[in-house]
DNA sequence: TTAAATTATTGTCCAAATTACAATAATTAG
DNA sequence: CTAATTATTGTAATTTGGACAATAATTTAA
């Protein structure tokens, strides 16, 4: 019987695949690539490329967006690892797929190294996409919002300062059904928000006031366990 | 400048570890197998083992849970992969772990390949693991406890046939806190469980009814949206 | 300057859930 | 038959949640 040996095994390679999703005019949008080399060149994908040999995950999930779209010092978090033996064309690749939320403005994208563009495209019009890529996307989105409802995540993706109403719309954005905005209020009692004087500008009504998250406060009252956000 | 190679990213291999809780006697347990072989011989460790090269993620930690725990039929989830560059002694080694809940009565376990032996460990007990598994198996843990608040999973742990009782102890275990008891048999009020007319045997008091999981129920009520499971 | 339009913000009421605690029921052990 | 023990159910006060209404602040257009 033939005996697989230890080396047989180191015939794999590992990537890294980075979903970076953002929040703008009222959708929500993940950042994309366009392909320059093969395989699937000239299809839009998610951020990603092969892991070095002696490198980190988290570390090459930072070096690779980097890479390919400027973006950096974006704290990301580890999601899924995807492995199905013939996702890539090329060989056996395992891809261990990374996510961050970031505002959209706060920040400049520009496609570097192999890849050909960069967008942000929005998730209700959704291209094909290379590999297996829409599958990692639309799975990843469910972690997304499983985390909106139990980790203030939602103002990694508003505006530093916001109004209520544009924290209640991303709300309404992923679950897809509105809410009242009185009982909406309510709800977000216990989360510390700093009330600026400041007020919405260029709208053609009265301008809401402008609110940002108060993430100290918010953090003490976690570490007593005084406190546990749910939407 | 030195141009890697695609070839030269195909030197690494995968991994899976399978963390199996159970639960007995008030306590969760993981089962560990004792490694008779190089690195971290005779050392307690997590069932886990190289996954071959044409093998999905999934069919490999199945086959790796029966190959050294005769363990088999075990509905496995995946939780999350460990990479640092340094964790394996014989090279890089990215490990995928799965989990799974199972009732530790239901089956037998039995060493074999190279596990040397196969033991159910308490938590509140674990001696020092091989390779990172402590760190594996703690942040497991911390899943397992999420996954208990969100998803009827308890019911993967406890005995079919259970008592209220059993049921609140198995949180009160988890959570490291105390529940009043008519106020947990409000909570789980909208949990379909089926009261059978047997009771609770052996004991020194008066016996408690005893109850089981109404899955059907429960997942008609799911895809409905008429409810969602929180603890 | 003013009224209409529009949206922001706050309040009220009722139903439902949560909490602390008490009362009653069913067993076993002697 | 009684005490001890635990299971099970009930109550009352409080807090939360949802539907809906009222009021406030601003812009726009006459």
């Amino acid at each position: 019987m033939y005996r697989i040996e230890f080396n047989d095994f180191f015939t794999s390679a590992f990537s890294v695949d980075c979903i970076i999703f953002g929040y703008s005019h009222g959708e929500i949008k993940a950042l994309l690539i366009k392909r320059a080399m093969e395989p699937f060149e000239n299809l839009w994908a998610i951020p990603g490329d092969l892991i070095y040999p002696d490198e980190d995950l988290e570390e090459a999930a930072e070096r690779v967006l980097f890479e390919l779209t400027g973006l950096k010092q974006i704290a990301m978090h580890q999601s899924q690892t995807f492995g199905k033996p013939n996702r890539h064309p090329q060989g056996r690749v395992i891809t261990v797929s990374y996510f961050a939320l970031i505002r959209i403005d706060d920040f400049e994208v520009k496609a570097s190294s192999w890849a050909g563009d960069v967008q942000w495209v929005s998730l209700e019009n959704m291209p094909a996409l290379a590999f297996d890529h829409n599958h990692i996307l639309s799975s990843t989105y469910e972690i997304l919002k499983l985390k909106l409802q139990n980790e203030p995540v939602c103002f990694d993706l508003l505006p530093e300062r916001f109004t209520l109403n544009e924290f209640q719309q991303l709300y309404e954005f992923a679950f897809d059904q509105a809410f009242d905005k009185a009982n909406f209020r309510k709800k977000i009692k216990y989360i510390p928000l700093i009330a600026h004087d400041e007020k919405q500008q260029n709208v053609k009504h009265r301008p809401a006031k402008l609110f940002s998250f108060d993430k100290k406060t918010f953090e003490e009252a976690t570490v007593n366990n005084s406190y546990t956000f749910k939407m």
